[in-house]
DNA sequence: ATCAACCTATCTGTAATTCAGATATAAACT
DNA sequence: AGTTTATATCTGAATTACAGATAGGTTGAT
């Protein structure tokens, strides 16, 4: 019935303006062109052609259908074109699972050039619980994860450092803490720490040992943040997500008195053995690799 | 060769999971979908069907063209309805010229109206200067215009009031009209008058009496705004695009002597006679003409 | 007006395709 | 093991698509 090339002689013959035209570039009779065009008609009930003249033009609304046919065919294009690249072993869907406050501004280059790369690749990127980074991972549901560094992997994971994230210990600007001119460990015990992680008992290769005994958790770090800036506790955070609200006085930074405030974790890349990372899962990595350092310092504009 | 048929065959097998459902939902033998499936991934070069089990499941590559053949299919269907929708006389484009400086915030529950009701219409709006509705109506270029309303329409214009928009006199707060308690013609002819409209001489039907003999003209309403605020000189404006300056106190509205100072401006629907409105359009006008007069009050939430 | 060049619709026979039915075979379930 | 239901493949028939030829019309130049 409705064959996918009497769109494109339908498209063509309208770019052209001529049946036969069509035809010649078709490499077809213009019988065929002129008859697909009829059934084309016949199919829809509309007229797509005037031809009171020597040259076909489109009527309104073969005019106004026209985009409709393009649309079809760009779509069947599509459908080929992702097959051969999934064909050549470039995989269809990449899931990318980012730890929640890892912040993807020094990534923003290299996704666009993924785009780029991989045009027939959809890109999921989740970014979920620090904690369930992992889980996604060994379910299949991603392929690659990016995490703060932990001491220990469960076996089967690959792992490589590929930047770091800075953590800030930061309070409500109002907060008893935000006056102290050095914060030591007997201070922090005697207020509330709001940790971004759900579930408290995960057990996670990370250390938890947290610096206050009442600790609340929270899934979303935004939401840690509306805390914090109500006065409920003290969090680190990353700073990617506090900078703007430091810069406007509403949070304030900590100053420890037993190490640097500014706290620099490792992140790494993370991908299971048993999933084969696919075509572009590798490019992903190994350009995560070679990222330069300095794109993960936080507050300069990427250029 | 690709038939439409074989990718409606391979988005029903891929939902109902098997190749004999999915032919007899079609109406046909399970033999021409098992051969429209293979076919299909013959051209395509993967495979979509795993087969190894009693009941054939996506592949990975089959999963992620499930979406893009279904956006061919969905294209297709467009293009039927669309078809079907303008065989019976709607048109497939309307547009609506609207005069620079009419608010289309009474109109928003109409255009979702009908984005609604003529899902297959596709509608533009222009916002052409005052003096081109006319032009584009003409011109074949819009089927149906709103403009202020004028004293005559050239013949084979039809027109009717549908509503009426407010116009207000303004000045940048520090501007020395701004300090008078009464405003009367004699001020208003020492300082320059700023009109949106380009074209000064443009043959148009309204009234053309400037009240002040310094004019200087610009296309485009929001330029006059910012002339006005820079204190270049004294316009009439739509109420509805300075509103939120004259609430911050940036302009100021003059207080006329010799008339009510908020000008209530008739707005008329236009159309001419030898273009006949299609469906669509006649539509649109009985509904502009059976509009509220309430919904014209700017200021308040259209509900 | 006439003519040449070019366009489209339609007809005809042929080639290609699509399809239904039949058959073989494999998987799941009793 | 037997039953049921599924898919792949084969075959012949029906449909469809197509090239080539023909007829009729339009355009533009002579």
């Amino acid at each position: 019935m409705a064959n996918i090339e009497h769109f494109r002689a339908f498209v063509l013959a309208a770019d052209l303006g001529s049946f036969s035209a069509a035809a010649r570039q078709m490499g077809k009779a213009q019988s065929a062109v002129s008859t697909a065009i009829a059934n084309l008609e016949i199919d829809a009930d509309v007229q797509l052609f005037d031809r009171s003249s020597r040259n076909p033009v489109l009527t309104e609304a073969g005019a106004a259908l026209l985009p409709n046919a393009r649309g079809i065919l760009l779509g069947n294009q599509e459908f080929l074109a992702r097959a051969m690249s999934m064909s050549q072993g470039v995989e269809g869907h990449l899931c990318v699972a980012i730890e929640q406050g890892i912040s993807i501004t020094p990534l923003l280059d290299l996704l666009r050039d993924f785009s780029s790369t991989f045009a027939h690749v959809s890109l999921e990127i989740v970014t979920p619980d620090p904690t369930d980074v992992a889980a996604l991972l060994k379910r299949g549901r991603a392929e690659l994860g990016l995490m703060i560094e932990q001491e220990g992997y469960p076996t089967g994971f690959q792992f490589r450092g590929v930047g770091y994230s800075r953590t800030v210990p930061v309070t409500a600007h109002d907060h008893p803490l935000a006056d102290l001119a050095q914060v030591r460990h007997a201070d922090m015990r005697k207020y509330r720490e709001l940790v971004p992680q759900s579930r408290p008992g995960a057990q996670t290769g990370r250390s938890d040992r947290r610096k206050s005994p009442s600790v609340w958790y929270a899934e979303n770090p935004m939401l840690v943040l509306d805390l914090v800036a109500q006065g409920f506790g003290w969090a680190e955070l990353p700073y990617s997500i506090i900078a703007d609200r430091l810069r406007t006085g509403d949070l304030a930074q900590l100053n420890y008195a037993f190490q640097q405030s500014d706290i620099l974790q490792g992140v790494d890349a993370v991908w299971t053995e048993q999933r084969a990372l696919g075509v572009a899962g590798q490019w992903m990595l190994n350009k995560l690799l070679e990222l330069p350092q300095d794109v993960w310092r936080e507050g300069q504009p990427v250029s």
